[in-house]
RNA sequence: GGCCCGUUGGUCAAGCGGUUAAGACAUCGCCCUUUCACGGCGGAAUCAUGGGUUCGAUUCCCGUACGGGUCACCA
């Protein structure tokens, strides 16, 4: 019987959820859920400095957000805990010590101030083995004295050492490439380069996802594998998520792109959905199908390891806001106006119809941080350009637009039920009445209600928003500003 | 700088020795229409480069260029 496929999202709390991570997340779920797996959330919180208050909460948030269960993990506990590395401690020193004694792994006394002159100009250098042959005698003499130390991983001094990853093939490193890296430090914490060895073995682990800034130091926890006499995981690496600024030039994506981390997205009105949906095309296509829109289900469904790309993609606002807009406009009545009521009615004066308003830009907006953008002519009476009344198509101009809103407003100003299907009656019924076009004065009265080149609905769909007082004031205004 | 990885339209990408080189976003045009949006139709636009291998290379190999990653008591 075959091990049952075991995957894991281990983030650093050190902040926000980047969306990068976001996707490593969702990918390693995805190969694990796609294969009836499992899958294991586990906190790497061993860098003290970097620690941040309240980031575990973030990540936890998060993942609940996009519908990222774990199956083993802070809060929802599990055989394999504890799932924070910061209450693991002893059992990175026993495994540590392990190492030293099958002479994989040894003290290292080195001063900070030593290893600073090991590097060149560059700040490029690493350590040059100095503690490596310090007999058992002499560790332990200094042991004794308290000297602070850290233990080290002993790399082979020749050969090579490589791995097969599943999305870039085989990857082998010159053995005189790897330095004799750090697994315990002074201050008793674990390096990511150790501890997370050893957590996906004791966890299970059996295809260790991550971004390819892993893929040559991959080789160094191979090895760590090897000392152990362990057998090697499964590594998948993953493709970065690139960014482009003004100038088109692209680089890993960052703050300066715009908003990069999934609660930014969240805030600025993009559905947890969409981003999940965007980010799982970013670098993965499905087999044999041009599928663009997943739920989730659907993901673990199709998703397949083989259809990963190595090439890092660039991120996208335009397409983001192109699958927002469609989870958007899929959105029900109810949930849509839930999102976009509140919006609303925080920015307009009691009289506007928001829900209406809502409505009219249910299938306009790409995101709701961008309602606002689109209701300035609501909120406020814009400065009039009679220019607007101009319209080729419709034959208007301000001349002939103040006759229709002269004519228009009595007749307006009798309407009992003020709503679009009655006003769009009216009006075309005036309009034949009169033997004029009814885009021309479908025209006049929009300009004169909406005061603005281009408005989401139409003149009569604008009157039913604004409540027949609103509407009337403005067409009064128009006609006088009409000299 | 050493080592490693990558390179199909502006972007995401399919392709896995023979194709009119899919599709999506963006863009442009047309239709629909009460302006816009939605929806429908159509256009423009891509195999980084030089050598091989082969009857035949976008596809395989090597070099070059460009881009990225990595060389921490960070993960």
């Amino acid at each position: 019987m075959s091990k049952i496929i075991t995957t894991r999202f281990a983030p650093s709390p050190t902040g926000f959820m980047h969306i990068g991570n976001l996707r490593t997340a969702l990918y390693s779920y995805l190969i694990s859920k796609s294969q009836g797996g499992k899958f294991i959330l586990r906190i790497e919180d061993t860098d003290q400095v970097r620690l941040v208050e309240g980031a575990t909460d973030v990540i936890l948030n998060t993942l609940k957000m996009t519908g990222i269960d774990y199956d083993e993990g802070p809060v929802v506990g599990g055989e394999n805990g504890p799932y924070v590395q910061s209450e693991r401690l002893p059992i990175y020193r026993q495994y540590a010590e392990k190492l030293i004694e099958s002479g994989h792994a040894y003290y290292c006394f080195c001063t900070p101030e030593r290893l600073e002159s090991l590097k060149d100009d560059k700040g490029i250098g690493g350590y040059d083995g100095h503690c490596r042959n310090l007999s058992a005698e002499e560790a332990s003499n200094n042991l004794k004295e308290g000297k602070p130390y850290v233990i080290r991983q002993k790399m082979p001094d020749e050969g090579t050492t490589s791995y097969v990853d599943v999305v870039y093939g085989k990857v082998e490193i010159d053995n005189s490439e790897l330095r004799d890296q750090i697994m315990i430090k002074a201050d008793g914490y674990p390096t990511y380069n150790f501890c997370h060895v050893v957590d996906d073995y004791l966890m299970g682990v059996t295809h260790v996802v991550r971004g390819n800034e892993y893929l040559t130091s991959t080789p160094k926890y191979c090895l760590l594998y090897d000392a152990f006499g362990w057998e090697r995981p499964t590594y998948v690496h993953l493709p970065l998520l690139m960014g482009k600024d003004e100038e088109g030039k692209v680089s890993k994506l960052s703050k300066r792109h715009g908003a990069v981390s999934f609660q930014d997205l969240v805030n600025d009105g993009y559905l947890p959905e969409a981003i999940v949906n965007y980010i799982a095309l970013l670098g993965w296509c499905p087999k044999d199908s041009n599928q663009e829109i997943f739920s989730m289900d659907e993901l673990k469904a199709d998703f397949s390891i083989d259809g990963l790309s190595k090439a890092p993609a660039v991120f996208d606002y335009d397409k983001l806001k192109w699958f927002n807009s469609e989870y958007i406009k899929k959105l029900s009545d109810e949930e849509y106006e839930k999102k976009a009521l509140p919006i609303l009615n925080e920015l307009c004066e009691d009289y506007i119809n928001t829900r209406k308003l809502a409505s009219l830009l249910h299938t306009r907006i790409a995101y709701f941080g961008e309602i606002e953008s689109f209701i300035g002519f609501v909120t406020s009476r814009l400065d009039m350009d009679s220019n607007l009344y101009i319209n080729k198509k419709n034959k208007t101009n301000p001349e002939n637009c103040k006759e229709v809103l002269v004519d228009i407003l009595p007749i307006l100003e009798n309407v009992e039920n003020w709503d679009n299907n009655t006003l769009f009656d009216v009006l075309k019924d005036y309009a034949s009445s009169r033997e004029k076009k009814a885009g021309a004065v479908m025209w006049a009265v929009r300009i004169a209600v909406g005061r603005q080149a281009v408005t989401p609905g139409g003149a009569t769909e604008l009157m039913e928003v604004f409540g027949k007082t609103e509407s009337v004031l403005r067409i009064k205004q128009a006609i006088d500003e009409l000299v």
